[in-house]
DNA sequence: CCCCCTCCATGACAGTGTTATGCATAACAC
DNA sequence: GTGTTATGCATAACACTGTCATGGAGGGGG
């Protein structure tokens, strides 16, 4: 913690920039918080350091939002494309109830109060953030090319899409699922379904697309279980 | 602020207990945020009447909240129930994104954090926000009853439409859509109108209801905007 | 009358983000 | 090698938060 008088203080560590932001999205995963203090501590500095390097614990958040941006979008465009473009666009959201549950702190951040501190950020921050959401344009377009869907407005259709999937995953986060004893996955089949057939699908052929995309998301879920042991 | 000694230190004011709520509900729709100290100061008390009365702020948050609830609820409920059961749950809604936006900080409190703290709080805090949403349900039934809607589970279809009406809520709050130059109204219909459809409407019906829900929302705006001049 | 008991003001403690000060080292100039 | 500048960070303080131990002042019951 302190340091003898005579040993050398630390040498201008170039990579402690690196390192304040790991350990701050380290610690905002497994405390739920991270304050300059507690960060310091696990750090091994004073909190000096957040001011110097990020100018204070804002612009530090931020840094944490835009690397978990960058790790949401790189993970949900790793589903494939197959020919039920439907059931593509499920698994892509199935993927994004994963990523939430999994990084719920994270997933707070990014979504909650964050959303408008990106608003005055530079372009590059809204950028990663509207690149998630380009991402799923792209699969509502695969969609309506498939014939599947009717949709005029693209972009209005996935903020449509994007409130549904939104407003569950915060509902489910704060433990309302649980609380009242309902199963938030039939919650969250229904929103896609009814989504999927009120853009124009066929209720049979959604409710097939949803069977694989749920085979594909169970098939998931394993693999994160098990590369988690 | 500070009383003189000798003058009776005000004796035991019976509303004081109301008056701490009301404060608490002014400043939060006011200055977005309500302390200890900044409460103690607007009452003219110390911090301690909160931990007299409710032992701690959590408490008096939950109180604020539940009053909160108790408003949303009435003024959900004050939608007429007409032939159009499709318009009068789209008209449901419509106040339903009128009354976050008219008070966005206590919205925001009663669907963020607040619910889960709502889980560990006495079953009548759980009733009062349960019942908005059991409101709801009785416009979805009113729907199906009408022929309009094909639904085997209510509740699934309500916690569905409530994902997507909180979602786009949550987002709007935060300022997405003026940031990215996009028209919420415009994307909250796209939600009304695809659920409505996914739930088993005709598209042409559900834009008559639509057009007639939106007259009426529009209608319903103009006149909070004249009552708050 | 006296005692008790409830209510609340005072002041303190631990926590938060933030910042002015100062010092030790690194980098640079000659 | 020496002198100078600049950078980076520790220290300590300020203002703020929620919380609570202490104590006093007043009302109600015996």
């Amino acid at each position: 913690m302190d340091t003898l008088p005579g040993v050398p203080p630390r040498s201008a560590d170039p990579h402690l920039r690196e390192r304040i932001i790991n350990t701050a999205a380290q610690l905002l995963a497994t405390e739920g918080a991270v304050s300059a203090r507690r960060l310091a501590r696990e750090l091994g500095t004073s909190t000096m350091v957040v001011y110097t390097h990020f100018g204070g614990m804002d612009e530090l958040t931020r840094q944490v939002m835009r690397r978990g941006f960058d790790d949401f979008g790189t993970e949900l465009d790793r589903g494939a494309v197959t020919d039920d473009a439907v059931a593509d666009w499920m698994t892509y959201l199935w993927s994004y109830r994963r990523f939430a549950l999994r990084e719920p702190h994270l997933y707070a951040v990014m979504f909650g109060p964050g959303l408008a501190a990106f608003r005055l950020g530079d372009p590059a921050d809204l950028e990663a953030a509207r690149s998630t959401f380009v991402s799923l344009l792209r699969r509502i377009h695969a969609c309506v090319n498939a014939g599947r869907w009717k949709v005029d407005d693209v972009t209005t259709a996935g903020e449509a899409v994007w409130s549904g999937v939104h407003g569950h995953t915060t509902l489910e986060l704060t433990g309302f699922f649980g609380a009242v004893g309902r199963d938030p996955v039939r919650s969250y089949s229904e929103i896609l379904t009814r989504m999927s057939i009120g853009l124009g699908d066929d209720a049979q052929a959604t409710a097939r697309s949803l069977s694989t995309a749920r085979r594909r998301a169970v098939r998931a879920d394993r693999a994160e279980a098990a590369s988690a042991r």
